[in-house]
DNA sequence: ATGATAAATGCAAGCGCTTACATAACCACT
DNA sequence: AGTGGTTATGTAAGCGCTTGCATTTATCAT
């Protein structure tokens, strides 16, 4: 008969049903507070009518989304992917939805997406690394969204953060690469200038380099895009210096697999002629020969206490406490001794 | 002065800049139809005071929100990314914004996340493949939300669809596979259940066999998720078999990938002892050895032309035209001659 | 100057929901 | 039957924005 309807509303379920529009917005929020009978009658409306409410009326009205913000860097490789899932999943049990996007990197594109968010009403945020510019904080702050750093650990920081020790984990790693008699080392590394994480790891590859005599600035960095491409490409850069290092150790997985790639295209056997780390132990690690030696993060795990901690944050308006989780070296084959350097 | 201010409105900047709030909301949505000097006025009022539109409230009063929703199976793998990159650059130029979410190829799932989208108030939705239920393309309709099919090209059904041929494109792969000799063929697919990708090329495969004069029949199939893992376990099993498949075609790459693990877990080696080929060309193919026998689908040119396609529909409320893409044999060096079949 | 036309701005009515508060209905007990 | 105390439901005031229409102001040919 009606020719033309549209989306229908809470006041044609509640006219449908007979009762007030504040008794069926009860019905679907607050069920317990509406008695039996009348609830049945709602109920049957709004699925005879495929009634669905009307999001942003409801933020409006309600002030409060159950949405959780989380922008990071790439979606393009698995590096982030893991870690959101788990988070996602821990925030769907507690009643929230995520909303992603990624920023490819770029600060300006970061900060856009995170006022994006914040228009759309997020309840938190979920950000990634500390470094950002301090209005961005002072913003937040202003509006009252709480926020949560992931992939670092700073408590210093006046965000909380959940992660690890990214300085501490990648030394541990170079003094297994120079125990192993390595002596040139040389590192692929993110693009340093706002990532933390880039910037710590090569930190600590230095401090493992000085506390076993050697000078930290004998270490060839090349900073470069996070993709397989940039990794080989920074690889063979690198290859062509002389002396040429014995060791390579990437900022992460993905340039660690573009490194080992070129590798294999230049004829140098990996780890007979060159070792190779990566960091992050993603699937890719495993699927690449020789498989990757690489620093394993717990990345389910940070997910999972991040959403904890962030809501606790929006439900309680707490500060937020700060929680470190601890990384693991995983010795695979991409890395050996430097026979070359005991050979000189 | 004022300690506690919380988020500036329409009205805080109108009442700063001295003009009513239809004046500031013309500004930011109208530039040209307001004259220099206030615009400039309220600009300035407008970034002193770090004013952020609500977005809830215009989209529920302008009854429009930019947003475009998309629904994809998985974000786990690559096996979504580029295309939905590609689709989320275009529409970004266009003045629009991406909201994604994953059902886990879970069609419940799907279901509500659509649902959820359209709460949200998107202007349109990208879906992958044209399996699920009518209902649900009856409640978008209803709801007057146009909607586009990606991954699949399918003209004669209700809703447009931007893809390519899966069918024809698996049964080419097929058809240089049996060219090479092989007899014995098996597949490693995804659960076909609501999944018209995986049926068709299924089906593509048989329609090979057919026409070549074998039995579709013989066809050997494994349903699985599509994971490495998956991908891995269902080759073992496959392998088992006697007698044994010389060759076996996979659904996606990422079970490609996961099967020629276990390949070599098994010491069996690819291709002189089995061949194994994927689907799709993603990154993966090039960084495996030996590196993967695939199907190429033009992924970016699939989400520019989806994205081009459903801002249209949106823009004009037009049906919306389907586009079919074509895709490519990449031979690589996981397949090759079925020598076995040739000794017996 | 002057009236007519166009351009700039203001007014105020919603958009669809939640929720504090008011009211009505019900339920023991005296 | 009357009383007080619950509990269920209704009333209506916003939430922050856009936009059709009314009003004011600027522009210009006469």
């Amino acid at each position: 008969m009606s020719k033309h309807r549209s989306a229908p509303t809470l006041d044609d379920v509640a006219k449908a049903a007979g009762v007030s529009t504040a008794t069926v917005s009860r019905c679907l929020n607050n069920p317990q507070r509406v008695v039996e009978t009348t609830r049945q009658r709602v109920l049957c409306a709004v699925d005879e009518l495929g009634y669905t409410p009307n999001f942003a009326a409801r933020v409006m009205a309600a002030k409060r989304s159950f949405t959780i913000g989380a922008i990071i860097p790439t979606m393009e490789n698995s590096i982030f992917a893991r870690g959101l899932q788990a988070f996602q999943e821990e925030i769907h049990k507690r009643g929230y939805t995520l909303l992603v996007s990624s920023s490819a990197y770029k600060p300006e594109a970061e900060e856009e997406q995170i006022r994006t968010l914040v228009a759309r009403g997020a309840d938190g945020l979920l950000l990634i690394g500390h470094d950002r510019e301090e209005r961005i904080y002072d913003y937040l702050e202003r509006q009252k969204i709480p926020a949560l750093v992931a992939w670092s650990f700073n408590p210093s920081n006046r965000t909380p953060s959940v992660g690890f020790d990214n300085r501490q984990a990648m030394k541990t790693l170079a003094q297994q690469v120079i125990a192993l008699g390595h002596r040139r080392l040389a590192t692929i590394s993110g693009i340093s200038k706002g990532n933390d994480r880039a910037r710590l790891r090569i930190a600590g590859i230095k401090d493992a380099m000085a506390e076993s005599g050697l000078l930290p600035d004998d270490l060839i960095v090349v900073e470069t895009t996070y993709e397989i491409e940039s990794g080989a490409d920074a690889f063979k850069n690198l290859m062509s210096q002389t002396p040429a290092p014995t060791a390579v150790l990437c900022g992460n997985d993905v340039l660690a697999v573009g490194a080992m790639r070129q590798a294999q295209e230049m004829g140098l056997s990996v780890p007979d002629e060159i070792s190779i780390t990566g960091f992050d132990d993603i699937e890719l690690a495993c699927i690449v020969s020789p498989t990757l030696t690489t620093v394993h993060v717990p990345h389910r795990k940070m997910g999972q206490k991040a959403a904890l901690e962030l809501i606790h944050m929006i439900e309680t308006s707490a500060p937020g406490r700060s929680v470190e989780l601890s990384t693991r070296l995983v010795a695979r084959d991409s890395l050996t001794g430097a026979k070359e350097n005991q050979i000189r």
